[in-house]
DNA sequence: TTTTATAATCAAGTATCTTGAAAATGAAGG
DNA sequence: CCTTCATTTTCAAGATACTTGATTATAAAA
């Protein structure tokens, strides 16, 4: 139950987020992804987001005009492009959560190098298990 | 690292449960507050996913059409009504999420009482300081 | 070198959202 | 009591974001 509801309260502040940086939930997630490099072309971005390719192309268009993104040609792949966050988006979000951040530091000091090895421990299986999930549910 | 590769992943895995029951990502979202009784009126819906009023009646209608939640009076406000999900919508979902509840189940076996003590109390923490963090950045 | 697959984009139509107003009820103050 | 202001939900009109299906370009395979 604690870690359903952290994954709810995640959701929640990135709804309070995205609110007031004038982006939808589509946008926000985007960013984040590519934030973490977990993706970095239109491709990924739409089969994460859930998106279709067309309505990506026009999402980044208006990331891109907000100056959150860029657009870069893929050395690797003509036919494709490489996406990447633009500092402005950096330095934006982390004026927002420098507050949480310094929370969460002062947090984990709270705790011993072996706590925190079971806390990570847990938390990276526990999101294994919600990865594994996801594939078996969409394939 | 390992908490905030948690919430991205809670946050794609909420996609493909949507895509999988064709609901759009807010639509997910209030099913989920009300599922654990989060909010159960109209204007606690709208505050929590960002949505207006306006639009919020329209998402229940279409959740009510659909027959994932009901409309009832509200005995306590008669300007009001009280949202509630249909049992349509605790059947559908509990068959996805079967899998990898067990697998958290197994997860979770593993660990001692005092170890999940140290897990719940983290995440009961880490969780409220994002709470916190949101009305900060809302208010 | 032909065929098939993949990547991104675009145009047209559909769905979803916001804005601003309305109707009904509640709460507070004279 | 009753006037005024706030709250809750709904509605209509317009704006925004999405899907579908086609197009162009390149890659990969036969």
């Amino acid at each position: 139950m604690a870690a359903r509801d952290n994954g709810i309260s995640s959701m929640l502040f990135r709804n309070v987020m995205a609110k007031k940086l004038n982006l939808n939930l589509t946008e926000s997630v985007c960013l984040t992804l590519l934030g973490i490099n977990k993706v970095s072309t239109p491709s990924q971005i739409a089969k994460y987001t859930g998106l279709t390719t067309g309505s990506t192309t026009t999402m980044l268009d208006r990331l891109e005009k907000k100056g959150f993104i860029k657009r870069k040609l893929n050395p690797k792949d003509r036919r494709g492009i490489i996406i990447e966050t633009d500092t402005k988006y950096s330095d934006v979000t982390s004026a927002m959560v420098v507050s949480v951040q310094k929370a969460h530091k002062k947090l984990i000091s709270k705790y011993s190098e072996k706590e925190l090895k079971i806390i990570e421990d847990f938390l990276s299986k526990f999101t294994n298990n919600m990865n594994t999930a996801a594939e078996e549910i969409e394939g």
